[in-house]
RNA sequence: GUAGGUAUAGCUCAGUUGGUUAGAGCAUCAGAUUGUGAUUCUGAGGGUCGUGGGUUCGAGCCCCAUUACUUACCCCA
C-alpha cells in the first residue's frame, strides 16, 4: 500500500474551501469585466526559452522545469561530446525544453507577439490561472498558487494606471479589506541612479532599497557597498532612505524629489507621471483604499519601467507582511520576442494570500458558500416517484436540489443535510402522499410546515418570508 | 541555498527527575428516540509514540542519524 501524499507546497481544496475561493475569484472576475478586460487563458507549460531570463537569476532558479519525454538521456551529446562540460545549465538545456509558467505576464507577452495581427490594440485582457514556483513554501507562500492578472497593452496613456488603481480599490472594497495602495515610479529611481553616476546599477539599487523596511537603513547601505556602488553615490542616496510614505505631493516633496534626481530627464518624467495620478485621485477619490507614494518601493521584477504598485493590508487586528497585489508599467516586455515599443501596464492579485487574510479576519460571508438549497429525504420506493418528479420541478425552476439516494434512517438523512449546511429538507411520506402536500423543514430554526408544491417553490425562491 | 522548531488516535494536543496497562477534547460508529439535524446522556472502535540505530535493568521522554512537515532569511503573489 502506498501512503497517499501530495508534493511539497501543493494543496487540495475541499468543497468548503472552494466555496470561499470562488467567492474571491467571482469578485475579482466581476471587477475585471466591469472595467472592460477580456478573458484569456494560456497553457500551463511554456517553452523553457520563453521563461528563462525574464525574472532574474533568482527567478530562473525557481522555474519548475519539465523533463523531456522519451529517452532524453540517449539524445544528449554530453557523454559523446567531451568539449561540453557537465554543468547544471548544459544538462538542463538538453533534457528539458518546457516548463510550468512562473507568472501570467510573460505568457501574455508571448501571446501578444504571436497574435499581434489579430489583436485590437489597446488590448485589455484578464487572466485567472495557477502559476508554479519551486520556492520553499512557508506562510503565505505556495508552490502552486493563483494569480489574477489584468493588463492593458499597446497604450502609453497614464489613464490606464489610474484605471488600475481604481480597479484595485474596487476589488478590495468589495472584499471588505482595508488596504494601502503604494505607488512609486521606476523612472524616478532611474533618474536617481543616473544622477549619482550609477545608471548601470539601477536593478542593484532598487533591490537593495526594496529591503529597507525589512532590514533597515544600515544594512541597505551595506548591501549597496557590496554591490560596488561608490561611497559618494551612496551619500547622495541616503536622504532617500529616510523617506516616509505620503498621501499627497506638495511643493516640499517636489523640491525634495528634484534634488534627488538632479536634472535628469527621466527622473523628471517620473515625477510628472506621479503627480498626474495623485491629481486624478483627488478629483475622483477612491472608495476605501489609502493611496500612498512610497519612494522606497522598488519591486524585484526587473521588467518594470514606469509606475509600480503594491497593495498591503492596512488592518490593525492582524499582521500580514506580504503584498496582496502588485504590478506596474513595462515598456518593452514584448521586445525580447521581436515586437519592440509596445508599452503595457498591469496588476496581479494574489488570490491565495487574500484567502488567508479573509480567513484570519473572518470576513467570508456565511451564505453563498453552500449552493445546495434543499434536500428531499428518502422514504422508500412508495414515494420515490413523487420525489423524483418534485426534484425535476425544483431544478426546472433553477433551485439547486438533491434527493437522498439511499433508503436509510431519517435521522441519518437529517444529519447529512445538517453537515452539508443545506437550509431546507423536504419530507414526503405516506401522509404527505395522501394529502398531495409536502412537509418542509427549515433547518436554521427547526420550523416545519406542510404545504403545496407552489408554496414550496415560492419559499425556496425567497419570495416568502 | 542559510538558520531554527516540530513529529504521540482521523484532527488538535497532554504525557511529571526515564518506571508497570500511553491519555483528553473534537470527529466517527452504535444506542437512549421505528417520521427529524445542531443541544443532552450512555457505550464502542481507533496507537509498532515519523523511521533506523545507541545509552539503560527499563525509553514516548536522553544521545546520534535519517525522513517529513513547519517558521524565518534570500526572493516573491
Amino acid at each position: 500500500m502506498i501512503k497517499p501524499n501530495i508534493p511539497k507546497g501543493m494543496r487540495d481544496f475541499s468543497p468548503v474551501e472552494m466555496g470561499k475561493r470562488n467567492y474571491i475569484f467571482n469578485i475579482i472576475r466581476n471587477s475585471f469585466q466591469k472595467f472592460g478586460f477580456l478573458p484569456l487563458e494560456t497553457p500551463a507549460m511554456e517553452s523553457l526559452s520563453t521563461l528563462t531570463g525574464k525574472y532574474g537569476d533568482e527567478g530562473d532558479r525557481l522555474i519548475f522545469k519539465v523533463l523531456n519525454s522519451g529517452d532524453f538521456l540517449e539524445k544528449t551529446t554530453l557523454r559523446t561530446d567531451p568539449t561540453k562540460e557537465i554543468t547544471v545549465q548544459n544538462v538542463l538545456t538538453q533534457i528539458s525544453e518546457k516548463a510550468l509558467r512562473y507568472d501570467l505576464t510573460v505568457p501574455f507577452a508571448r501571446y501578444v507577439v504571436m497574435h499581434r495581427h489579430e489583436i485590437n490594440f489597446p488590448f485589455k485582457r484578464y487572466q485567472i490561472q495557477p502559476v508554479w514556483r519551486a520556492d520553499r513554501p512557508q506562510k503565505g507562500r505556495y508552490r502552486e498558487f493563483y494569480q489574477c492578472d489584468a493588463d492593458i497593452i499597446g497604450s502609453n496613456s497614464l489613464w490606464n494606471e489610474f484605471e488600475l488603481i481604481q480597479l484595485l480599490d474596487d476589488v478590495f472594497t468589495r472584499l471588505g479589506l482595508k488596504v494601502v495602495i503604494k505607488i512609486n515610479n521606476r523612472k524616478i529611481l532611474s533618474g536617481i541612479a543616473e544622477y549619482i553616476g550609477a545608471s548601470g546599477s539601477v536593478t542593484d539599487i532598487t533591490v537593495a532599497i526594496d529591503k529597507l523596511d525589512k532590514i533597515g537603513k544600515e544594512k541597505v547601505i551595506e548591501e549597496l557597498q557590496q554591490k560596488g556602488i561608490m561611497p559618494e553615490a551612496i551619500d547622495k542616496i541616503k536622504p532617500l532612505l529616510d523617506f516616509k510614505p505620503i498621501t499627497a505631493i506638495g511643493n516640499e516633496t517636489s523640491t525634495y524629489l528634484n534634488e534627488l534626481i538632479g536634472n535628469t530627464k527621466i527622473g523628471q518624467k517620473g515625477i510628472d507621471e506621479l503627480k498626474v495620478l495623485f491629481e486624478q485621485t483627488t478629483k475622483i477619490p477612491l472608495q476605501t483604499a489609502r493611496f500612498e507614494f512610497d519612494l522606497t518601493l522598488a519591486r524585484g521584477l526587473n521588467y518594470y519601467t514606469g509606475a509600480i504598485f503594491e497593495v498591503k493590508l492596512n488592518e490593525e487586528k492582524i499582521k500580514f507582511s506580504g503584498s496582496l497585489s502588485g504590478g506596474g508599467r513595462y515598456d518593452d516586455l514584448t521586445g525580447i520576442f521581436g515586437l519592440p515599443n509596445l508599452s503595457g501596464v498591469g496588476i496581479s492579485f494574489g488570490a491565495d494570500r487574500i484567502y488567508d487574510v479573509l480567513e484570519e479576519l473572518q470576513l467570508f460571508p456565511d451564505d453563498r458558500l453552500n449552493h445546495i438549497k434543499v434536500m428531499i429525504a428518502n422514504f422508500g420506493s412508495d414515494t420515490t416517484g413523487f420525489c423524483l418528479k418534485l426534484l425535476y420541478t425544483l431544478r426546472q425552476h433553477g433551485i439547486a436540489a438533491i434527493f437522498y439516494p439511499d433508503e436509510v434512517k431519517i435521522k441519518k438523512q437529517f444529519e447529512y443535510a445538517h453537515a452539508l449546511k443545506i437550509p431546507f429538507v423536504v419530507i414526503i411520506g405516506e401522509e404527505e402522499l395522501k394529502l398531495e402536500k409536502i412537509s418542509v423543514k427549515t433547518m436554521s430554526n427547526g420550523h416545519q410546515e406542510t404545504v403545496s408544491v407552489n408554496h414550496l417553490l415560492q419559499l425556496l425562491k425567497g419570495t416568502l418570508i
